[in-house]
Order: C-alpha cells, then sequence, then structure tokens
DNA sequence: TCCGCTTGCACAATCGATGGTGCAGAAACT
DNA sequence: AGTTTCTGCACCATCGATTGTGCAAGCGGA
C-alpha cells in the first residue's frame, strides 16, 4: 500500500487518473476553476481524487510561478524576551487569520544579520516583511526595495519606509512622572536620587532620555548630568553599570528608570547574592511590561507598549499603496506595580 | 540604471553576460563547478558578473528541483513565554551555524493546527522539523513520515519517533524535596499544606505529578488525594483554581508547586488586587525557570530545563540514521531562589 | 597520422504549478 | 442551413535552478 515514503501526488497524477488536463486539475485546486469555466461534475471528481490521495499543493512550485510565496516575515532582534515574543505571538495570529504562513526569524540587532536575514526571506519569496526593532531599518529597506518586498517598521523607525512605533516620548513622560509622584510629600525624590539605566544611541533611547530629562527638570527642577547610564541592549553591560555605581556611591539611587526588561535583566544580576533589604525601599520604572517583573519585591511601575495596535496599524499600513514614508506612534500604557495583564495568549482556547 | 522594481538578476541573465550556458553558470554559482571542471577564469568572471549583478540564487527554484529547502523548522506551543523562546533562540544559533535557515512557528498546543502547520511546512519542502511539546506528536509524525520529513519531539515524547525531554519525574522530585525542606525543623510542612496547582494529562505532566506524589509521601509521609489542582496550560484557568481554592480554605496552602511558568501567571493573577502580605510566607517552587520569576517577593525555587542540551541532542539525533524510536532524557537543574542566570541571549555580542 | 584520454563546457530534461490562448462541439439565433 | 455565441476544456510556455549526458577541441603517445 504505502512504499516508504510515497511520492507526494502532484496534479500530473490527479490528471492522469482523472482523465482531465493538468492545467483543469490545477485550476480545480487553486479555486480559479469557475472563472476557467470548468464544469461542476469535472471539479467534484478532481476533488475527490485529491482528497482520496492526500494532494497537496507544492508551494514551491506555485511560489516559483507567481514569485510569491505566501509567506510573510517577521525580523525580530531576539526572541527570548516578553516584549519580542508576545510580538510574534501576536503577528502570528494575525497572518494565520489572512491564510497565511508566519516565519518569524531574529537578526541579534546585529545590521549586517539585518541584511542578510531579510536577503535569505526575499530568496524565499515572501510576501511582506515586518521589521521590527531593526538597528539599521534603512539597511533593511536598501535590500528590500530593489526586489519590490513591502516591508515596514516596527518600534524602531527607519526614514524609506513606514514605521509603527510606540509613543516613546509620552510613555517615558508618565513613567518619569509616575516613578516621582510614587514618593510622597514627606520625603519627596531629589534630582540626584533617580537615575536611567540601558538605552543606546536609537531613537526610542533617544526620545526616552529626552523625556526623562525633561520631566526630571520640571517636576524636580533640576537634572544633573550623569542621570543616564547606557548601557545597551545587554543584561551584563547594565549590570556592570549597576556594579560601577554602586562602587562609586556605596549604595544604589532611591528610583530607577529602566530602558528596557532586558534592562531590568541586569538589575536581578544586581540583586542576585546580595541581600534583599538593600532593594526593599527602592522604587523602579521600567519601560516594557513583563508579568513577572511587575511583582518584584518592590514596587516596578511599567510600561506597556501596544503590541496589537501596533500590528493592526502596520498590517493596514503594509496593505496600501505606498506614499510617502510616515512614523506613526502608538501610545503605550503605564502600569502600576503587582499587575498581572491578559496576554496573546489569552486568546487561545485552552484545554485543561 | 535603477528602474522600480528592477528583476532579479538570473542565471540566464548571468549567462548571456558571460557568454556561458545557463548550466555552467549554476555550476558556478553554487559551488559544484571544480566537479564539473569549470574553468578557473571562466567560474572567475562569472563570480565578478555575479557580484556586480547583485545576484542571488531563487531558493523556491531550488527547492523545487532539489526538492528540499533549506529551511529547518521549529513548532512551538506558543511563543509568549521564556521557555519556548529560549528554545527557538538556542534552536536559531543552532540553524544559522549550519548555514541553514530556521523557522519558528506556534500551533496553539492545537494537535489540529498542529497537523495542518506541519502540512504547511511539508509544502515548501522543509528539510527538518522539530517539534516542541506537541499535543499530539504522533498525529504530527503521521503527516511528517509519508512526506519523508526528518523530525524529532521536544520536551513531550512522542512514541513513533525518536524524543529528547527533560527528566520531568527526577526534576520534580528535586523540586518537592527542596519545597519541603524550605520549611525547617521547628515548624515543618505537613502533607495537607503542600498543593500542586496545573498540568493536565500529558507526559511531563504525568511524571511530575507521580514524583510530587512519590516525594510528599516519602517526606511527609501522606500526601491526600486533592493534592493536585490540574489546570492546563492556561493562566486564566489556574486563576481560576487558585480562587476556588481559596473559597474553599479561605487561604492558600503554605506551600506550592507551580506546573509550569505559564501556570504560575495564574498565581499572579491571584495576587493582583490583593494584599502582599497575603503572600509573605508562601513558598512555591516552580517547574520553569524565568528571571524574573525567580525574584518575586516570597522564596521560588525553579527548574530550569536544560535547552541548549535539549537541542544539541535532538540535532545530534535527528542527523544520524533512524532507529527505533527512543525517548531520551535530559538532567534539568533546580535554581534557587534570587537567581538570575544567562540565558542564550548573552552569546550575542553587544554594542552599548 | 590515428587513437585515446583529458579538459571544458553546452544541451536538454526536470521539479510542480500557473495562466494566456486556442479550439472543438453544442446551443442559440437569423 | 448558416452563422454566431457559449461551454468546457486541452495545449504549451513559463518561473529559475539543477544535473545527467554528450561532445568538440586539445594534447600526448604510438
Amino acid at each position: 500500500m504505502d512504499q516508504r515514503v510515497k511520492k507526494k501526488a502532484t496534479i500530473y497524477d490527479l490528471s492522469v487518473l482523472s482523465g482531465s488536463s493538468p492545467s483543469t486539475v490545477s485550476a480545480v485546486l487553486n479555486g480559479t476553476w469557475r472563472k476557467r469555466r470548468i464544469k461542476e461534475s469535472t471539479a467534484q471528481t478532481i476533488l475527490g481524487l485529491a482528497e482520496l490521495h492526500q494532494y497537496t499543493t507544492n508551494l514551491q512550485a506555485r511560489g516559483l510561478r507567481r514569485s510569491r510565496s505566501g509567506l510573510v516575515g517577521l525580523m525580530l532582534p531576539v526572541h527570548d524576551n516578553r516584549y519580542f515574543s508576545s510580538m510574534a505571538q501576536t503577528f502570528e495570529g494575525h497572518v494565520r487569520s489572512r491564510g497565511q504562513c508566519p516565519v518569524v526569524v531574529s537578526a541579534s540587532r546585529d545590521p549586517e544579520e539585518e541584511r542578510r536575514t531579510a536577503e535569505t526571506l526575499i530568496s524565499y519569496s515572501i510576501d511582506q516583511l515586518f521589521i521590527v526593532g531593526a538597528t539599521d531599518p534603512d539597511g533593511v529597506h536598501e535590500v528590500c526595495e530593489p526586489a519590490g518586498l513591502r516591508h515596514i517598521n516596527i518600534d524602531l523607525p527607519g526614514a524609506k519606509a513606514h514605521s509603527v512605533i510606540s509613543d516613546n516620548y509620552e510613555g517615558a513622560r508618565m513613567l518619569t512622572e509616575a516613578i516621582i509622584r510614587r514618593f510622597g510629600n514627606d520625603d519627596p525624590l531629589r534630582p540626584d536620587e533617580l537615575f536611567l539605566f540601558g538605552g543606546r544611541n536609537d531613537h526610542a533611547s533617544r526620545e526616552r532620555i529626552a523625556a526623562f530629562h525633561a520631566t526630571k527638570k520640571a517636576l524636580l527642577g533640576a537634572d544633573p548630568e550623569d542621570g543616564v547610564q547606557s548601557s545597551g541592549y545587554s543584561p551584563d553591560i547594565t549590570l556592570c553599570a549597576f556594579e560601577a555605581f554602586y562602587q562609586r556611591h556605596g549604595k544604589l539611587p532611591r528610583a530607577l528608570f529602566v530602558n528596557s526588561s532586558i534592562n531590568m535583566e541586569g538589575l536581578l544580576r544586581f540583586m542576585a547574592g546580595r541581600p534583599a533589604e538593600m532593594f526593599s525601599e527602592l522604587v523602579v520604572g521600567c519601560y516594557d511590561y513583563d508579568p513577572f517583573g511587575s511583582f518584584l519585591p518592590f514596587p516596578v511601575i511599567m510600561v506597556r507598549q501596544n503590541i496589537e495596535a501596533m500590528i493592526t496599524k502596520a498590517f493596514e499600513l503594509i496593505d496600501n499603496a505606498t506614499t510617502t514614508p510616515q512614523t506613526f506612534l502608538i501610545a503605550p500604557e503605564l502600569i502600576q506595580p503587582r499587575s498581572a495583564l491578559k496576554g496573546p495568549l489569552d486568546t487561545l482556547k485552552d484545554i485543561a
């Protein structure tokens, strides 16, 4: 009956079996048969045979012919992070509901890798590419453009394609304000007690840092020069920044603005091995939301970027004709400490 | 110079430009030219032209001809979770280092979706498929087998293909023991003060529950019937389980064994809005590691599955000839509270 | 000079699906 | 009956790369 690895049925096999031509079989199977005036009964015969022989379309062949693949790409900096993995989860839902196949890959925030990855995806004739948090979005654009690949930037903006990003300035403003207000009037925060850790020279960090500065100045009257400790997007570099600060001052600041959940992991590394009491008075604001991060033993105010809205907007933009590149801001949300929010997983059905 | 969307160069274009035949161009570009006794100088000419015209191979065409695509698939239950996203991150590294292209997709723990997803991937002629935490691994096998697709189960075992899973029994034994020992001799834990939440009828849950039972019995002398509250892999259902327990007993147990980080999120939801003091005496063991989870305001002992070892073993097995399906156990590691471990991201270079 | 071997490459079939075009037979109309 | 209009489908080129095979030119030796 079935030999080891029986070859998959093709339209040619069904053509022989049904007595119709390959093109007729093809038309029936891809649904264009009415347009081609194929008789209902012929179609039914072929569909029956297809079912019987477990026919499935060879999508590489179709892709080659049509020069599109049905694949939609999502390029992330990294997977291992709730922000980006939520992004992947949300993205998949959208793509699936459009009958296409999501492909998620990461490019490690490396401009070179970003371009290579885009090129590989193009070689597979993917239909659209969503570029998330790219270090060099315009470099990726240069690769996509000549290939005629529709693409869009998310999270970090580029100049040459539409971008959908969260309103970093407003988010950071809210967060800074919330941190400051967290301290009552009896013992208000002083300008030299609130520091920002993390961030590098990308659009998001610049906006957040600007808002941090401005808000500190507005509410606390001043902001010392050294109020920002850049430490990229690496837990270990952030750890070093905390260690260094601790060396210099003999303590941590009373309040921290942490630029991302990845930087928060740097703080965790700093905490590990140190007594919990050391952090009991700490107040932290973190630009990113992680449910576990929200329940740390000190108040952590978080900013949740509206991933659903960003992805929705991105699809809207990528579908419509390209005009001149624009950047769209999506409002993020301030999350109070000890909040466990619903996420993309909650829309999945679950069997207990 | 460049019209909008100039067509990509093909071997035929280079064939004309170089005066060689398409087959020669093809051989040069895919590296088989020495075997075909192409002159060095001819090769150089073609390579030069390829560079000049930014030639890139159309991988769909190659895939069609070779009936392999260079794609390696990873099928996850979900993205949005540190365990699975670490898996994706680790997987990508391995695949990349082999010069192939990783494709990560999720299938929502839905057997139907799992099979559909596998079928789609097969239609793209992926070369190998890594099936992680599938609800119905053998169903997926039935799809892969006739297509001749090499595949392997990870995290949850199947009967029809090799499986690499973590040693759930031993992990759960260690975890249960650690929870119990956490309580001193002055005020030891009683059997009715330790409950397991989460889990369903899959291999991992069964093993963990068995170990939980056995260890409780061994160390505490007994284990009441209702010691296990199944609640699947859903935060909300787990939340309900906690609510229900709280209704019945007016309090939470002193100690919890939580079956996965997803179930831990159910606990977070229970905590939200309730006073922190309610949980100050709680001791939790969680089968999964999440860096933020490790620093909650009560001791959380975690089990970290050895993802790197699992993926490595899986590659080893999938590369070698299939013998009769076997299941390989990978030892997990007990993680003490307040530990911030390195992860797959730490191997990426980072620019601050 | 003729044979045989090597070198260097061209030819053409093939992978599986798609879609423009053409054409026979039936039906409709004059 | 003769002409036009539909129906229903077959034919065939095509997408871009791969690969088995064939063959001419060059070269060395007898």
